[in-house]
DNA sequence: AACTGGGAAGACAGGTCTGTCTAGTCGTAT
DNA sequence: ATACGACTAGACAGACCTGTCTTCCCAGTT
């Protein structure tokens, strides 16, 4: 019964998960071969394939876990905030978090990509994840009323990425208090923008 | 005489140096083994390992050779700009320049860092890279008369790399025009903000 | 004509990789 | 008791990796 919940030790998937995401995170999807995970899991290489089916799919389902926490985290901190301005700059409140972990290693989907070659399932998490960033920026500047919310979205996207290279590159976890200052400078921008076209009718 | 220009055939150096450029940024610099390369090149292991020492070091100049590409390529746009502040919106011309080159695949010093081993002299030269786009927008930012000019570089270094990272995963070289604008909006703020601390003393 | 040095060609060593397969263990439900 | 499913342990295949080494070739110099 694999639902049982109060097992005394996690079950193999769980386990190789968890060392999945330490090795992976921590070296990179392509140093790290399948005989290191299933060694630190305990698990046995064929409980590896019968659970995943190959190595792609277990990198696929660590970079998901991955997207999953950070989206957890990101909604957590902007129950925090109320004004839709202070909610969208909560983002780079919640990365500078991020950024501040101990074994913070720069954000997992971008340094997997670039070790993935095309169409395989890692670029297609990777996408999810943009994706989702992506939708989180918009919404957040539509609900703040900016005119052109798309195109400041794309704006802030461009900081968050660079906050994340940055912050692994340069080792600068301030990389995402630089972000902020900067997505403020272009939110209140926008907002001005917004606010001189229907001010000034047509131009 | 290795100084011998007028050779019929590039050496064996240069031969080199275009096979690694064109399989390691297409493919990634872990997928791509030595054998491919010095097919490609037409020269024999040996000599690839005569003249480079070993494949990290082979790694290292094909990245050095790209950033000395693109600072040629910076520097050539940026003479066609009279003002500072179109001399530092410039860069992000020249970004977009190299985005919408057939073969882009993303910045090189990124993906081949995302592939190294912390300390490899791969790592080496994406850190010099680094230092050199901070150390170009701090130069146009206060050859600007931006007031807090490493402030505006970090920013500004954010949207590059960020761009960078958009142009590829997203496969949209309109990245840089995105970060242009928002570079813009960036620096006016900032020069508004250096006026106002010069004009209200000890506001 | 003899020498020399850069380079070509490729075998080789020693290791690592993914993925498959066999054989055995253990707990649980019937 | 017995059957079953999940798991362990590890050998194995076949491919690929980096780096070394030997052997040979050939053009240019003395």
């Amino acid at each position: 019964m694999p639902s049982k919940v109060n097992a005394s030790k996690p079950s193999a998937r769980e386990r190789l998960l968890a060392a999945a995401d330490d090795l992976f995170y921590r070296e990179g999807v392509q140093t790290v071969g399948i005989d290191r995970i299933v060694q630190k899991a305990g698990v046995a290489k064929a409980s590896l394939y019968n659970l995943f089916g190959s190595k792609d799919e277990l990198v696929q389902a660590y970079l998901d876990a991955r997207h999953a926490d950070t989206r957890e985290q990101v909604e957590r901190t902007l129950t925090r905030f109320r004004t839709p301005r202070e909610r969208l700059l909560g983002v780079f409140d919640a990365q500078g978090q991020l950024f501040t972990e101990p074994d913070f290693n720069g954000c997992a989907h971008m340094t997997a990509s670039a070790e993935a070659r095309p169409g395989s399932p890692i670029e297609c998490a990777a996408e999810r994840y943009r994706l989702w960033v992506r939708t989180l920026f918009t919404d957040l500047a539509r609900e703040a009323g900016v005119a052109d919310f798309e195109g400041l979205a794309r704006q802030l996207h461009l900081l968050y990425d660079g906050a994340g290279v940055s912050a692994r590159m340069d080792q600068d976890p301030s990389a995402a208090t630089t972000a902020r200052a900067a997505a403020a400078a272009l939110f209140d921008a926008a907002v001005r923008d917004g606010d001189a076209s229907a001010r000034i009718p047509r131009g």
